[in-house]
DNA sequence: CTTGCCTATGCAACGAGTTGCATAGAAGGA
DNA sequence: TCCTTCTATGCAACTCGTTGCATAGGCAAG
């Protein structure tokens, strides 16, 4: 129910490509949402059918030509409105809790090797976050001076990163956690 | 991919009707894993003719008959190779963390009272998490003789629980972080 | 020179999930 | 008495998301 305005954010920082918004939906943005380019071509097509994006052929030389996409103000109307009413408070489709809870009816040591494997990816993800915070917010090249005038956007911008810092580092100790209780129903003998 | 992996969880568990499922998706499993119960009968229907459960008519006095679902070998054996295959780390669908960095293009103060509601049903999620480690898990009741084989279905129902609270608990401090951050954005002149 | 990757766009088919509706008896409160 | 809630099962229509495939030029490595 939102995919259109995850695009309309990505779109409003910054205007663009089908293709380019397939990638920040592999980097920041995806860091909380993903799609894939074909979901995103599609919708960007309704969006602009309905008159939510601007449309301008941008031609390219040594590569193909691009479609940049723009918001244009009935996107902008129609993501004000989403903002002012309420969302459900997400809720979790956590597949390897299902597996935890599975692997008591079969050998929970089957288990380690899988949830060293996601304890390694979500170690990856926070390491980029990191690096990504440390970039774009506390670095020496990040700061401005005092007197600059505070922009809403990055402070925004630099929560929303905050959590996926904070969302990584509980799971990953969560999944320490579960590591020790696998090993403790496993004593390897 | 995966309902039917955590009905056969449940299941094993616990056999029940399409209906007793659908509430338990409403809590325990539920609690990382959602399903309304369309999707619980369409999806059982399906499990049967591949002949994963069994089914049997339960006659009740003062209520509608039900169904009775539990496990058929070739289910059990279903989960084992499901258990045995590698899954994707899960990502994040989180409206919210949209919504916030969509609130640079529009007025901030208008997130304050969402963020504060979404607080407040993670809120009472961590309490109902907490309730059920207290009676299930911590609780003087729970406590066995140890002399009591460890139950390894138990600690597994446990960890996952713990994850449940971890999650629930780094949500509330992010949420916390988020309302700062607006309140420094839209100081109430 | 061939193989594979990167940019760039898109269709078609399928599967997963949501929303709305329907049925039906029993129990309990206004 | 009527209205709502609870147990219990299910269909139909729709939207959302994934997977597989297709096209096509440029660029770099082997």
């Amino acid at each position: 129910m939102a995919i259109e305005h995850a695009i309309l954010v990505s779109l409003l920082e910054q205007p663009g490509s089908g293709y380019e918004l397939a990638r920040r939906f592999e980097r920041s943005i995806g860091y909380f949402w993903t799609a894939s380019h074909q979901q995103i071509y599609r919708v960007l097509k309704r969006m602009e059918n309905d008159g939510w994006v601007d449309v301008r052929d941008v031609p390219q030389h040594g590569r193909p030509d691009k479609k940049e996409y723009s918001v244009a103000d009935l996107g902008r109307a129609a993501l004000s409105s989403w903002l002012h009413e309420p969302v459900e408070p997400e809720s979790l489709r956590h597949d390897l809790a299902v597996k935890i809870r599975g692997a008591a009816f079969d050998d929970p040591a089957t288990l380690i090797g899988e949830v060293e494997r996601h304890r390694q990816a979500h170690s990856e993800r926070l390491a980029r976050y990191l690096a990504g915070e440390e970039r774009d917010f506390t670095g020496a090249e990040a700061r401005r001076p005092a007197a600059a005038p505070p922009d809403a956007g990055r402070e925004l911008q630099h929560v929303v990163l905050r959590g996926g810092i904070a969302y990584e580092r509980m799971t990953l100790a969560w999944l320490d956690d579960v590591l020790a209780t696998l090993h403790r129903l496993v004593p390897e003998r």
